[in-house]
DNA sequence: TATGAATGAGTGTTCATTCAT
DNA sequence: AATGAATGAACACTCATTCAT
């Protein structure tokens, strides 16, 4: 009984949306939106469902029209945020001058969309700390995540010289810990703006870690 | 009505504990590993109260002659951990040979305490999520965490040439950052021992990161 | 604003129906249908109106275009079901060679029916659950059923001697009890085919208890 | 986390009850009184969990303290019915003068626990509707009713010449059968009062009937 | 002092019904 | 006329906390 997300999956299509699509559409959206926001404001334990729909001004039936459950919302926020920000690196990527510059260009597309979204990041945050919990609710949340982390080695394989699959998924790792976990934790101490300040040491940093890190472990990236 | 935690505050006090006392103490304890564990196995919002005091072997009103809400019972738990994290960050500076070693000494010490007690990073990490929330509980929990960067940053000073407190609280800040945020996510994705494994690694990492980005802040630091 | 059941009152009329009022007629049968089908398979507090209109193929709002409420199609479904059985009923007892067998024609008629229509034995099982309850719906259901044995009644009337309207009532509500708490239970237990199976065997039990029952209370009637 | 019945378990043994397992005895207890009294009263659907605690003066909450779910509590009335009735059927079996008296006792001792209890007469009714059902529900209910009607037919078998196990497990069957859905039927139509008045005649009738169907089947049971 | 029975505010979820399109 | 998106009252169930014993 898995509610399909119909609007997006129309959205790309070319036939127009008649009014009722787009109204559902928007709902829809309205929902998502509304959502993220307040999981990143009160948390998603803190977050009731009832404070989505009065926010996002619309009875409480119509989020079970929408999404099966609250976990449910959750889930798709997930999805889509990493999915934008999978986009997002994809982008910086293909954009790259050079494969040596595959991983820096990469981290850079994430830094800047984390300042972009910094609810997602908070999100994310939360999610993650479901994801290592012996709840049923992570598994799901791990198989997410691992798909994107997987499309992330994908990515920078480009830049692993001999070191195969297993090196890629170790960079990939790396970006995304490196990026996450800085930025939140300086988010969370000196603000927003504080880091988006700092945005050109940051990079380097991270660069610099990684690069440290995997010279010790191989010496055959390019970075 | 707060409950004094009467017994950290003798347990440094030289009068002998009476029978009576040896046995809240003990109790105390009990109920405060039983929940360190819980809560990072389950989360703090799936590990009930009952979940506690039945692993304890307690019953559930001791638990409040003990600790004044749930809340306080963490509260506590992110204390004493964050004071043993200090006091090992602590002996690990003073034993450093010079100045310039204090900080790696540090981030080598905050990294052997979490590979030691991965549930208090898993604590952490939750607590920090609840850090950035519009939430009572909030704002209280900042307060611990500032005070233990504020003492972190005492701790580095040295390290810190002409940079003054400024800098200090940015480097107490970032190792703490770099160690919990590298660390968390790669005994998410990896495991706890691969990470063991790869110890030096990080430190290098750690390390070179700090330097990258100090360096280009200001220069001012020996690391 | 209770919706006149147009289609059974102009079912019997001769006026040819129009195409929209055939297209209704069908709607409104379709409907009904499913509606048996899904009480008698879920139950009626477990058959959705949404679950009706999915299988019928029909809007939500159509529903309501036919039925006032949920409750509404079921008092249908009821009154409909009591009016074939009495028909049945009544073209049985027509047929009787003699008055003596007219409740024997008469029990008869009501099995075979059940037996055909073993969704209704379902359905009124339930509503007479109902009927029974301190809830607002029950009168109206009590009212329904009441009027059918008040039809039955007069049909045995023959049957009984010197009784009168007191034994011909008697009689009547001992036959459908019979009938209904018979086939119930034994089609709930052993299922519908062995039930079929024994039906000359039940007819007899029916029969034999009622004069068992009729004789003592009375010795009047001719069964 | 199936709540085990304390109270009922050790209710047979010797130890005393404390006060506080008198009084939980007693939580329970009213609980399932009132529970009872409700089902049969306004149905298993319209009485709401919330309309037996605060007819029962407890607190929602303690009644999930006794009973896992609403349909645990009807799960466990059915099983208590069913054993008092078997109980009672059983003490009249024992009494019984001969075995070609076994079933008339079994029947007159059915009868009156039903004549005694209508509230329990109410509530099998709405639980054998369920039976049918496509629900989950209905399996275990199932199963319970099942293991009721074994019984029964254990205790009726001296009654059953050569006939065995299955015509044991049909007699069963038939007064189960012929009991309930009688009374059941009489009782709402006309009311208790009638019934009890007619005891008599019912008693016999049920007897002929049940006589009248075997005699056809097999004609060897004593009746 | 320690206990665990009792509590009830609060939460996620359902579903009959309405009404704008 | 037919639809199905939107609704919100109502419900089952949870769990931190209290308090009588």
């Amino acid at each position: 009984m898995k509610k399909t997300n119909t609007i997006r999956m129309t959205v790309d299509a070319d036939p127009p949306l008649s009014r009722v699509e787009r109204r559902k559409a928007k709902t829809n959206r309205r929902l998502l939106d509304v959502g993220r926001q307040l999981f990143s404001e009160k948390g998603i334990y803190w977050a009731k469902v009832e404070d989505i729909t009065e926010l996002a001004d619309q009875g409480k039936g119509t989020f079970y029209k929408y999404f099966d459950s609250k976990e449910a919302i959750i889930r798709t926020l997930l999805e889509e945020g990493l999915d934008e920000l999978s986009a997002k690196t994809e982008q910086a990527v293909r954009n790259a001058s050079s494969d040596s510059k595959v991983v820096s260009e990469a981290i850079e597309a994430r830094v800047d969309f984390f300042l972009e979204h910094p609810d997602y990041l908070l999100l994310f945050h939360q999610v993650r700390g479901m994801m290592q919990l012996k709840v049923d609710v992570a598994k799901e949340l791990r198989d997410i995540y691992d798909a994107h982390l997987r499309r992330l080695a994908q990515l920078v394989k480009p830049a692993v010289g001999a070191g195969g699959d297993g090196t890629a998924r170790d960079i990939a790792t790396a970006i995304a810990a490196y990026t996450s976990g800085l930025l939140t934790y300086h988010i969370l101490f000196e603000g927003k703006e504080s880091v988006r300040r700092k945005r050109g040491y940051f990079l380097q940093a991270i660069q610099g870690s990684l690069r440290a890190m995997l010279k010790n472990g191989n010496g055959l990236v390019a970075i």
